[in-house]
DNA sequence: CATAAAATACGAGTGGATTCGTATCTCACA
DNA sequence: TGTGAGATACGAATCCACTCGTATTTTATG
């Protein structure tokens, strides 16, 4: 039962984007560009064309009824993070969960953070 | 107290290379192609000059003493592991790491490795 | 000491990511 | 309806990752 996703993974620029995406809901290039400006330096067209070359991938859909083209992520943040974090744990960490968290925990983890983790393995049935 | 490290990430490429040198220990070209050849239908040259670039990069070390030279990774695993897992966090997990161990954990992780994990936990006693 | 096997060095080609300048298109409205 | 602001489309340039063919170097050994 796989899905249609999986096979597309983000580059660094076009994660940006769709961190964008995530946090505002569907976008334009110009609000989307105000947002990553904030942050970086990246000009306008930069962005339009990232955003083009994601919709060729099927990163993003867009809508085109307007003139000003509204884009929305096509996968969920979860499915995104899931992929990625699979694709690192097959990469560079022999394919074990275990061997990734460890590395993932040191000393600059608050003690918030593995609270929550605590809670996410005690809510984990059996 | 910043070591020297954590400029440098290593490619996908460089990765499966770094992968092969953990676990051999120090290596020759020829002995790192073999292995690597079991997989993929890398060329003998390619692994080489993947190996050259990773020498500028300093990911790699290398003893030139004898007519084959040896290589060895600059840095440990646990360090390269950790600098990978850091720099998805920032990325892809708004900084979050409970976040990314929430999406590492899924239904085709086994018990055992959920077991290792609760252990881990366990053990960070302040 | 000549040579051939085996190693490294070098350089070019391909392709993707990223950037941006410029051309073109669209549409509200004067 | 003509026009200008603002949008998209297009294509070139740069840079890096990756691949591999070929040139050059090294060295064991006859």
């Amino acid at each position: 039962m796989a899905n249609e996703n999986s096979a597309v993974k983000p580059t660094e620029a076009e994660l940006t984007l769709l961190n964008v995406l995530w946090s505002m809901g569907p976008a334009t290039v110009r609000q989307i560009h105000e947002v990553v400006s904030q942050t970086q330096k990246t000009g306008y067209t930069t962005v339009l064309k990232i955003l083009q070359i994601m919709h060729e991938k099927a990163l993003v859909i867009r809508d085109e009824s307007n003139r000003a083209h509204v884009y929305a992520a096509a996968n969920s943040q979860i499915q995104t993070q899931s992929s990625l974090i699979k694709d690192l744990i097959g990469k560079a960490f022999g394919g074990s969960t275990s061997k990734l968290v460890m590395r993932a925990i040191d000393e600059s983890t608050s003690e918030q953070e593995i609270d929550d983790i605590r809670e996410l393995l005690n809510s984990l049935k059996k």
